[in-house]
Order: structure tokens, then C-alpha cells, then sequence
DNA sequence: ATTAATACTTTAAACGTTTAAAGAAAAATT
DNA sequence: AATTTTTCTTTAAACGTTTAAAGTATTAAT
């Protein structure tokens, strides 16, 4: 069953390809094709069950209707909720998507934008892993139409859809201060990524606005090699002392997940024992035994968005937008009142 | 900054576009390019950092190297999990992979697919939605390479990828009889897949086996609206009675996740109050206060002999393979020793 | 009845490759 | 020295589209 082609359709009519083209492309009116003809190929196209090549379309047009996706690690939420999101809008406008998962690592990371970039996709939605800024400068160099999410990188001039990351976690230490916690403990990532380093100064910054005198061991730091035993240590660190943390704020849904089953292990009872917020929620709080207050990111809206900008980009050239979305406050039942 | 193409290279060497498209894909041997100018092409191929475009390459070759993946829902573990080792197994062979999501929608799922072809695809791998099967037939009829996993329909010769899920249901059901338990029931989803009847199957036919006679209200089928509404339900038909329900088996994650979840809700105490077996694992179990015991999908497995029998049949032309993985128990403690 | 304007259609080149087939140069055989 | 063989290179068509530009009717204006 050989593949209908514009040269089979003009045949059957008896008009040259071009003419084909044109009605088929919604150009009838524009270059003022025959009203019968039209309607003959139109007809034709349907009967033929006409399908484009869209290699041809391509190669020629130049455009593929394609958006690239590099995701961080396609096992964590965010890249289900934001991938998901993302496709969704893209495919109202036209576009499919392609994707790719670095998994946190800059290498893969690099090799995955070359080949999207190879494929020819019209531009690229990334969440760009640790060490990958000389990647995104030289993407951004060679003209593809980018849009960072989540992340990015202060010094490089791109477009980015992020949280106010300090904002946020400024206001969870906020808020775990009203409820009146004293020894407030933060479990963040042994990392170069500013949107995490930006959790760790709003953190820091509550404290000091609150007049609480930040001590070192409140905030521990996980390494990249076995998480699940940093977070025991660095839960060990914060609970097993004299004066033990009272609240303890995650600052991935990851972390917490890990976090609260070490929590489990240890016979401790949440919130009695401590308090715990999660920055981002996780599908695991549901079979946790109280519900999980946490900060919740827009992975719908981002997702929106980034499509948009990144079609934006792709039809009328370059931009330079840091569009920062607001993210809100869940409470749940994991602190003390 | 404009793309280099065969013609700059052709150019900067000074020998014609054929010769050096020869050299750049490995034909320098078999068309007997002269070594001298080989050196010469390959140098000037790397100093300008020439990248071939795929599109005018697929155009000529009718080959894109890219695999159409179909998966009944990104939010679903199996698909996360499935999505990545076809990934890596297809990025290992040389074929990049476009994906979609159908949400369990037949529609969607037929929109999916004919898009994927119209994208050229070399080949697709797809998780069928209910109610695809005419839409299988018809991709099977139209001659692209196909394979299905995790689900298919019996009465379509196709190749897929799949569990003995009557067996393992079987196992299952006869685990929990052997650990003492006499009233099981299982929850279900309300579907015409046919891998979930063959759940059903395997759990019937084990009671029936061991002589234990089936009691209705023991299987429950949870039907598409308000999954957990339904789930609370029919575990309120189940433990909720005279002679309750002493274990609990779940047919899918999502399943048992909102199981678990319900069971909090009732103060029932697992494995003491009542026994639970999940068919497939969730992350969220992570959080449980006691391991699941749960039946383990191969999903690497799964996924890199998808690829690789998708390839084969790209390459090889249709074959019609069924092939029926091995799958095993993962003891918890959710049942009662 | 010309000419000009309008309405419609076709031609042909281009997109960036691949690859038979033909051609040219060099080496081997007469 | 002529011929054949071998080695190396180029030519040119093709893949299936899009789209300026040119062409040809048809109608309107003089």
C-alpha cells in the first residue's frame, strides 16, 4: 500500500502539484484558486485518504513542529506533572514534542540537546541539569529558540520560567516560626543549582529576620551518592542531640520522601515528635499516616507557559523573558499547631 | 550562523558532495574513496563541526531512527518506568524515541498514532487503551512496525510483549492461602483489557483449586469515575461485614495506593486487621508504615526486548512474536505470617 | 478591437541528502 | 603501445514537498 503523494492527488484531479499544494495548505483563497478545482482536490485528498510527509514538509519549510523536552529525571513528579502539562499545550498549538531524560547528569544532558538540535526540533524546553551552563550558552549562541524551567543560571541571559525560590522557602520557615518552632531544620542537596541555593537563603534569611540564631547543624546538606543514607545522617544530626530540631523543612519532594520514611524507622511520630514541611508534594504523602503540609509548584501553569514562550520565541525571535510564577501554601497536618 | 552542510565540506576539500557524503557515513571502504581525500573529508568534517540534518537524510533514506511510543498514562509508574529503559535501549541502538500519553482514552489514542506515523516513525511501541483494537488492526494492516506491551487483545496477531498475568494473579491468591487466609478479595478494575480479566482468572481459579468457594462480594471491579470513591466502596462491601475479608489483593499500584490510603481512613491495621498483596509496586509505598508485599514487573526487561524486537521487525520485516515475560514476588510485610 | 486588468494555473527550482551509473585516471596486462 | 582492469571521482536524479515567477485564459476598460 504505497503512500498517497500531492503528485498522486493532482493526477486524479488533472492540475499541476502546486495547485494541490496550495488548497491543501489553506492557501486556496490567497492565490485565488478555481472554486471547482479546489473542491475537486479537496475531494480527491479525502478519497485518497491523503496523509503529508511531514520529512518533505520539513526539509523544505524548514519548520517541524516539534518542540524538544530534556527533563531532569523523568521518575520525579515535577518531570511527570511538568511533561505532561507540557504536551498537552503543545499539541493545542500544533506542535509534538520530543523528549529526553538527563538524568542530573551534564553529559547526557549536552548529548541530548545535540541530538534534539540534530532532529531539527524548532526549539527547546529545558530543565538543565548541574554543569550545564556552557551547554545553554552555546544552545543560546547558535540561535535555537530555548526556555529554561525551574532552573536556571543568574549570569546567562536566557529565557526562564522559575519560582522565587528564596520567596518560598523564606515563607515555610515564616510560617513554621509563627507555629512556634525554634530549631528549625533544612534538608537541601549538595549543589551547584541556584534555585536550591535560593531555598537555602530564604531559610536562612527567616531565621535571621525572625532573630533566631541559626545554628550549623540545622542544615544539612545531601550528597549525591547514596541520598537515603545522608538523609538518615543528616536526620541523625538534626534529632539525636541535646536540644534536637522541633521542625524539619525538605527542600525537594525527594528529600522528604526519604526523610519521613527515615523518620518512620526512627519511632518518630510527625508531627508530635517534629514537624515537617516538603517543598513540592509527593503522590508517596498519601500513604503517609498524616497528611504532608508542603509548597506546591504550578506544573500546569509552567508548563503552559514555557510552551508559549518557547512558540513565541520560535515565531517572532528571540526574547529574553524571566517569568516568575507564584506558588502556594498546602496545609496539611504534619505540623504542630 | 549557518549550518554546514555536505556541499561546504565538498567544497572546502575540493572534491564532490558525493564523495564526501560516502566518507561521513562509513562507505569510504566500499566506494573505494581514495585515502588521501577520506583523511582530507573526515579533518574538514570535524574542523567545521559539520552535523548532518536528519531531515533531508530521512527525506532520501525513508529512515528517521525514531520510535513511536504510546503509553496509556505518563502518571503511571509502569509508564515512567517503561519510558526510560526504551529509552536507553533505544538510544543505545541508535533510534531516539517521540512519546505520548493516551489517558486510557481510545481517541486520544488514535490521534496519537496517526500522528506518530505521520511523523515517519521507523516503528512503534504502544500500551493499547481500551477499545484500540480496531485501531491496532489498522496500524497492523498498514504495515508499521508494531509491538505492544503490557496489554494486548488475544484475538489480534500481534507482537507483544507481556506477563503471564493469569499466572501471577494465581500465585498470588494461592500465597495468601497458603499463609492461612481463607476469605480474599481482590480489587479490580471495571475494563475490557484483557490482562486485567486474566487477573481475575488467575485469582478465581486459584480459590477454586485450593477449594475455597467464591463469594461475590470478594471482587470488586472499580469503575472509571471517582476511582476512589469506588475503592472505598468496594473495601466497605469487602471488610465491613459479618465474615470480613481477611487480605486484600489489589489488581494495579494506583489501585492498592488508594487501597492503603482508605484503609488509614478505617483505622484498620495491616497486616494484623487485614492482609494486602499489590500487583505491581508504587513509590508511594515507601511511605506505608510496612513494606508491601507486592508482585514485581521485569519493566527494564520489558522495555529493552520491546526495542529490540521492534528493531527487529524494522529491519527484518513482520514477525509475530508473543512473548510472555517472567515476573516475581516481592515479600513485604503487609500479610499476616 | 485593442489593451489592461484580473483570475487562475503551471513551471521549475529549491530544501540537504543518498546512490546508481557514468566517467576519468592510474595501474596492470597484453 | 594498445588494451584491459582496477581504483577513484563526479554527475545527476531522486526523496516529497513549497513557492516565487512565469504563463495563459478570461473579463473589464478603453
Amino acid at each position: 500500500m504505497r503512500k498517497v503523494l500531492l503528485k498522486n492527488i493532482a493526477e486524479h484531479v488533472g492540475v499541476s502539484i502546486a495547485l494541490v499544494s496550495y488548497v491543501l495548505n489553506g492557501k486556496a483563497e490567497e492565490k485565488q484558486v478555481g472554486k471547482e478545482a479546489a473542491e475537486k482536490i479537496r475531494a480527491a485528498a479525502a478519497e485518497l485518504n491523503y496523509q503529508p510527509n511531514h520529512i518533505a514538509k520539513s526539509l523544505k519549510t524548514r519548520k517541524t513542529y516539534t518542540i524538544g523536552l530534556v527533563v531532569a529525571d523523568i521518575k520525579y513528579r515535577f518531570s511527570t506533572g511538568i511533561t505532561s502539562a507540557i504536551e498537552a499545550e503543545a499539541k493545542k498549538k500544533g506542535y509534538n514534542v520530543i523528549f529526553g531524560s538527563s538524568n542530573e547528569n551534564a553529559e547526557k544532558f549536552n548529548e541530548l540537546t545535540n541530538v534534539l538540535v540534530n532532529r531539527q526540533v524548532d526549539g527547546l524546553i529545558v530543565v538543565p541539569s548541574e554543569d550545564s551552563q556552557d551547554q545553554i550558552a552555546l544552545l543560546q549562541n547558535s540561535g535555537v529558540p530555548l526556555v529554561l524551567i525551574d532552573r536556571y543560571f543568574p549570569e546567562l541571559n536566557t529565557n526562564c520560567i522559575v519560582l522565587d525560590n528564596f520567596k518560598a522557602a523564606y515563607e515555610i520557615t515564616s510560617y513554621l516560626i509563627r507555629q512556634g518552632h525554634a530549631r528549625i531544620g533544612f534538608v537541601n542537596l549538595e549543589t551547584t543549582l541556584h534555585h536550591l541555593h535560593e531555598r537555602s537563603r530564604g531559610y536562612k534569611q527567616a531565621l535571621a529576620d525572625h532573630g533566631i540564631e541559626f545554628s550549623p547543624h540545622w542544615l544539612q546538606k545531601i550528597g549525591v551518592n547514596d541520598r537515603a543514607k545522608g538523609v538518615e545522617t543528616a536526620l541523625n544530626q538534626m534529632l539525636k542531640r541535646e536540644a534536637p530540631c522541633d521542625a524539619v523543612f525538605f527542600a525537594t519532594d525527594t528529600l522528604s520522601i526519604m526523610g519521613l520514611k527515615t523518620m518512620n524507622g526512627m519511632n518518630l511520630k510527625v508531627p508530635d515528635d517534629v514537624s515537617v514541611i516538603s517543598f513540592d508534594e509527593a503522590e508517596a504523602f498519601d500513604l503517609f499516616y498524616c497528611s504532608v503540609t508542603h509548597w506546591r509548584q504550578p506544573l500546569e501553569e509552567m508548563g503552559k507557559i514555557a510552551v508559549k514562550t518557547l512558540i513565541d520565541v520560535i515565531k517572532h525571535g528571540k526574547t529574553y523573558k524571566q517569568i516568575t510564577l507564584e506558588s502556594s501554601f498546602v496545609a496539611g497536618k504534619s505540623c504542630r499547631e
